[in-house]
DNA sequence: ATTGACCCTAAACCGCAGTATAGGGTTTAA
DNA sequence: TTAAACCCTATACTGCGGTTTAGGGTCAAT
């Protein structure tokens, strides 16, 4: 199989493939007389995994140590089970975060929908946004000072 | 105030300032002769802003169009709303996506520890790795009617 | 006058995950 | 024979959010 034609299969583009090469994904793989590389269905479904896992996540860092591990003849659940722990922790402290700013936002716009202003820059966010900026009331930081 | 102590009382660097100011979420500050930066209380405000709002999630493009539509006297409550639920999407997208990961993953586990293997590599995400790269036959995945 | 802490600019570099471009060679079919 | 479609390498570029380096200038105290 040609480098097109793989690229073709996984849905990701020749370069793609040639990057993941150099990255240490993919294998060196078999070459014909001319230089074209020459792939097999190993390489095949070695991508398909590569694609599957940065889809859950992995980084390629991580997918080639998974990878390496694997060649070793060695079994990657381990190191596999701590990353996918390690994101779904900093998906979960991700979350956290932003429902807590959520929370201040919809506070935020159930104030200024209890007093609608009209386009005046005093409502809703630019409250929260005052009120971190500090100064409140003052606008007055420009240029032409 | 110069940079050193702005940079000190923000707890970022006086590279990172600079930085800011080149990419506009900073003004072009005063000059001393010297031309040594002067800051003021605003610049300090600002930069505690452009910190608590990276804090939120948001990114130096979006923080710097931020103050540049309050600079204009506008309210810059319907982007940041409309930024905030974006960045809350994301992350709800990607924390389900972790979960159900997580979900396969101790199932996984689960399997591993009913049925304990040696130290040979088939066990476990092994057998979840192993199912991608061979051949990739998902059975008994039941998604919609 | 000299040291040391501070400041200045411009430019290069980092990791990430590729994408694009330049300048070629190969294969296949008309 | 020639053209299209494919392949090759090497290098540069993207956007993000800075950090580092090189090579200076300023300011306060000694």
């Amino acid at each position: 199989m040609q480098i097109g034609e793989l690229a073709k299969e996984t849905r990701v583009t020749v370069q793609t493939v040639r990057f993941y090469e150099r990255r240490g994904l993919m294998p060196q793989p078999l070459r014909r007389e001319s230089g074209y590389r020459d792939f097999g269905e190993g390489d095949l479904r070695r991508l398909e995994f590569i694609r599957q896992a940065k889809g859950l996540g992995f980084s390629l860092q991580e997918i080639r140590d998974i990878l390496q591990t694997r060649e070793r003849g060695q079994c990657p659940c381990t190191d596999v089970t701590k990353m996918a722990e390690r994101h779904l922790a900093a998906a979960e402290a991700e979350i956290v975060r932003l429902q807590r700013f959520r929370r201040e936002l919809r506070q935020a716009l159930g104030t200024w929908k209890q007093k609608p202003t009209r386009n005046l820059p005093a409502n809703a966010i630019c409250v929260l946004i005052e009120r971190t900026m500090n100064g409140g009331r003052n606008h007055g930081r420009k240029k032409s000072a």
